[in-house]
DNA sequence: TATTGTTATACTCTATAACTATA
DNA sequence: TATAGTTATAGAGTATAACAATA
């Protein structure tokens, strides 16, 4: 028996389970995993919805109806842009902003119980390796893995 | 500007990153992530309804909708038990075994590309935590993480 | 009675195309 | 004309509940 994974299996198989991890937490708050991911953008961005779309990878019409159904719980708001009068942002209410901060919390416990086996050192260097791919990809792919959207 | 990323961030962002690689491989070929991932199940393994479910994380009648749309594709075939006249197993066709093939090549290079910024010990470093964190969180769920199925 | 799988139903999520309002 | 966003439509994906067949 092959005790080993290759880098793409190992990088599978951890996507799926943090994936999975998360759509467990955020089903206890009665939340997708899209909509949890979608809270997650806001809580440092008010974006037009081309923007989310955009980060999100869908289509803006996929992301208008995200947007809806996540109004219509109360967990965000269409505010209306003054410069543009198309367009609009969208911005987490208080009870949106509790909503992600419970899911988070919950799940950051997930993954710390996830890392515990292996010895510090290497978790940290995990943590590093996996930032400079994603800074580095990032880098190639023209986007900003640090954006605020406060512009 | 903080330019690093925690343990928990960075995991999460890797695996909405390799998600969507995932999913846009399976795009090229018309097929979803979780028709794609279906295929990758049964490519070492003949499992019942039950058993997919509990891999996929999905009710059973979730699960039997997946099949009845991959069966419609010809991607995977249902094979009545001998056993057990109530079950039947699911059975990836020619044409599923070379969609997933297909697919599988393309993410590897997307793999490739990822992680060619990083050191190749630093690569190998990578591989082998992701490795150690998912066999101890396999072992402490009860999964065989190199189950074949061919029980 | 319990289990395996399917079906009916309802909802979320998604894309395409057509539309409205504004630029 | 072009762009921002919405709506109409169709289909995939999902869970719950009820069901048929088999154990």
């Amino acid at each position: 028996m092959a005790n080993e994974l290759t880098s793409t299996d190992a990088l599978v198989q951890a996507s799926f389970l943090i994936q999975g991890m998360l759509e467990r937490r955020a089903g206890e708050h009665d939340i997708s995993l899209i909509q949890t991911r979608l809270l997650g953008i806001l809580r440092d961005r008010t974006p037009t919805i081309n923007e989310l779309a955009q980060v999100l990878g869908l289509d803006k019409s996929s992301t208008s109806g995200l947007v809806d159904r996540a109004q219509r719980r109360g967990l965000v708001r269409r505010v209306p842009s003054q410069l543009d009068r198309r367009s609009v942002r969208v911005r987490l209410t208080d009870a949106g902003r509790e909503q992600v901060q419970a899911v988070a919390a919950g799940f950051a416990g997930d993954i710390a119980t996830m890392l515990e086996p292996l010895a510090a050192e290497d978790r940290a260097a995990l943590t590093r390796y996996l930032s400079e791919m994603l800074v580095a990809h990032a880098a190639a792919h023209g986007l900003d893995l640090f954006a605020t959207g406060t512009a």
